[in-house]
DNA sequence: CGCCAAAATTAACAGCGTTAAGATTGAGGG
DNA sequence: CCCTCAATCTTAACGCTGTTAATTTTGGCG
C-alpha cells in the first residue's frame, strides 16, 4: 500500500485526494468492508474527524471514489476500442468493460451498487456513475452493426447491448 | 408490518423462521441500511443476542433471508413460464425474473451482492444463491429456440442469456 | 417431580459514523 | 513585521452496530 501520510504538516496540501487515493487503496487490497471512514482517515495519518472538512459525509467520500473509477472505466473501454470500427470497435468496449469489472471487482461492484440505488431512482435514466461508459458504448453502438442482437430497433439495442455487457461483468 | 412478536413466552417456539421473516419486511420497507440485526431482534420482540442461537452471525441470517428469496424468485419464473413453449416459455421466464426484480428490488439485490462476494469467489461457478433461478432458465433454453441469440453454442448461450437477463434486471 | 440441555437474557467490548467545541495554521492587509 | 481571521485539523463525546461471555429461564424426559 502506497503512503498517503505526510506527516509533520498539520495543514496537509491535498488531503481530499490523498483520502481519496487511500480509500481505493484500501478498496482494492481488502474489500469494502474493510472501506471505513476511521480507517481511510489513519492510513492517511490524520484524525478520524479531519475527513468531514472535505466530505459531508462517507457517501460523499464513496461517490467521489465513484467518479474517480468512473474516469479509469472510461480509459478502459477507450484503451481497447480505439482504432477499432464498427463491430471491433464495440466488442473492443465490451471488452475492456470485462477487463476492468475482472481487474478492479471491488471498485466495479461499488460503482455498480451505488448507482442503481440512488442516481437511477433519482433521475430515472442510466446512472450518472456509468454516464462516460455509457456514452461512449451508445457512440460505439451507433456505428456498429447490430445484426447479432437481433433486434431492429436501434435505440432499444443500446441499453440492451449495455445490460448484456453488464450482466457478463457481474457474473 | 406484520407481527412477529409472540410475547409472554420465553421459548419462542419458532423464532429462527420469525427472525427470516422480521428481516425480509424491514429490508422490503426500509432497505438494506435499516436491516440490522439488533433491529431484527426488536421487531421480533427479543433480546439482541437471541437471534445467535439460531445463527452464526448476521451473514448467517442474511444468507437465510436469501435463500428464502431463491425459492420465491423460482416461483416467480415458474408462474410467468408454466404453460408455455418454446420462445414464449423463455420470454416467460425473463419477465418472471424481471417482475421478481422490479417488484423486490432490495431482496433482489441482496440476493445478487451476496452471491458474487462469496459463493462465486470459492465455487468458481454461477453462484448458488442463483442456482434454483439458473437451473430453471437451462431448462428453457433446452428446449427453446435460439436463433435470435445469434451463437451456435448452446454451452455458452446459457449464461450469456442469463447475463442478458441480469443485466436487465438489474438496470 | 427433578434434572438438564436448549433457548433466551443481561451486560459488556470494540469499532463505526457523526457532531460540537476548541486548537493550529498559513495567507493577506495594516 | 505582525496581527487577524478563515480554513483546516484535533480531541472528546454520542448513540448505534456486531459479537461474546456469563447467567437465567424454560420445557421435556427419565
Amino acid at each position: 500500500m502506497t503512503e498517503h501520510n505526510q506527516k509533520g504538516k498539520y495543514h496537509h496540501g491535498d488531503l481530499r485526494r490523498a483520502l481519496i487515493s487511500a480509500a481505493i487503496d484500501i478498496l482494492e487490497s481488502e474489500g469494502v468492508t474493510a472501506l471505513t471512514l476511521r480507517r481511510v482517515a489513519r492510513e492517511t495519518g490524520v484524525s478520524q474527524a479531519a475527513p468531514y472538512t472535505h466530505f459531508r459525509d462517507k457517501t460523499d467520500l464513496l461517490t467521489a471514489v465513484c467518479i474517480n473509477g468512473t474516469h479509469w472505466f472510461g480509459e478502459y473501454m477507450k484503451r481497447e476500442a480505439d482504432g477499432k470500427t464498427g463491430a471491433d470497435y464495440l466488442a473492443g468496449l465490451a471488452s475492456g468493460h470485462i477487463h476492468f469489472a475482472t481487474e478492479h471487482p471491488a471498485l466495479f461492484r461499488l460503482m455498480s451498487t451505488r448507482d442503481v440505488a440512488e442516481s437511477l431512482d433519482e433521475s430515472g435514466r442510466i446512472p450518472e456513475i456509468f454516464h462516460e461508459g455509457y456514452r461512449i458504448l451508445a457512440e460505439g453502438l451507433a456505428t456498429a452493426p447490430l445484426d447479432h442482437f437481433g433486434s431492429a430497433n436501434r435505440q432499444l439495442d443500446i441499453p440492451l447491448a449495455w445490460a448484456q455487457i453488464y450482466g457478463i461483468s457481474n457474473l
